[in-house]
DNA sequence: CCAGATATTCAACATCTGTAGAATGAATTC
DNA sequence: GAATTCATTCTACAGATGTTGAATATCTGG
């Protein structure tokens, strides 16, 4: 009874709800929203289905649970600077695969709440990021740079093509680092 | 019976198939593979389900014919002719909204079969491409050029960046002809 | 105008899906 | 150790989906 002490029963079903959690992140990027079934999900944690409905209300809830990321720290400096810094957050992306970004990224087309989240991020990427970069098409210029992003780390991690796939993340960055600097410096 | 004098009921036929396939077209680009429904498909095309069963077979075969699209023409001559050609084509992608194409790219990361084709098509456009290309790491840059041209088409089309979807194609292919170029160019 | 061909619709199926509520079983408290 | 709380499972429903085969309506050729 006691909010302090935690009981064999709490560590127990916080175990389950984290379990759940995880696999329904593993699955929604493996297959996004749609093809993701409450029912897989559960299998996978070893579970029943309706355990998954009660922790977790409805799928879209679950889904936006599992597609939670720790949001990132918005950019700043000069335009270099910025530069350097999205290069640097690519290649954290290439290097390991995070499950949750790709959960979001992989439904994005089918899912309108993961659509949404997409924008919301490039969005805030660009808040300060557009005010350094001079020259007036700076709002442009955030939104081309996030689809050159989002259509690498797609590239790699989802769509696969092969040589992209199997790349040294860095040699890539190297390939990448004059296109982004090209679209963040004003001509 | 004569196979060179079309009927009327020949003629009318045509038309009913042509127009299942051209909405089949259109929902599959609005909603992707999964999301699309035969009877969806048969409401838009103001005909029976039953109807696009029987012209197409199934949904996979239905998809498959809704997503063809016009083989383009092998890319060729120098590094930088090359870069031309992609950026052309690139802006086409941006003036018109290929219908076709869009089936293809909403549904790549869910529906096995149109991420095959991207793959192919993204191989394709580096068969001759890559020899051009000075460097050991000429498929790497095909693969690098192909997600950065995927990430803007679908930036504009599908994710409907704000600046993006609004912008005139021409600033766009500006800002991006940098950036291809340096993809094109070994360093 | 009639018989046959064929374009199109009707009716139904088996399956899968998200979801709800009752039932069960185990841990906790007193 | 009995009563109670609560994590978990069982059972079921209602709607949607791809797909099928029989039935119908329309056109064609003689």
């Amino acid at each position: 009874m006691n909010s302090v002490n935690e009981t064999t029963r709490d560590r127990r079903r916080i175990e389950t709800q984290e379990r759940i959690l995880a696999e329904a992140r593993r699955l929604f990027a493996e297959a996004g929203y749609d093809r993701t079934t409450i029912r897989a999900i559960a299998a996978a944690a070893q579970v029943d289905p309706g355990l998954v409905m009660h922790y977790y209300g409805n799928k879209q809830q679950l889904f936006a649970r599992a597609a939670e990321t720790k949001s990132q720290a918005v950019l700043d400096g000069t335009a270099d600077e910025i530069a350097e810094q999205l290069l640097d957050r690519l290649r954290q992306s290439l290097i390991e695969e995070p499950v949750a970004s790709l959960a979001v990224l992989r439904s994005m087309l089918t899912h309108p709440d993961a659509a949404d989240e997409v924008r919301e991020n490039a969005q805030l990427r660009g808040s300060t990021f557009s005010k350094v970069i001079p020259g007036d098409d700076g709002e442009l210029r955030v939104d081309v740079v996030s689809a050159v992003l989002i259509g690498v780390v797609l590239g790699r991690h989802l769509l696969k093509l092969d040589h992209l796939a199997d790349a040294d993340p860095d040699k890539i960055i190297e390939l990448l680092r004059p296109a982004v600097e090209s679209l963040t410096r004003a001509e």
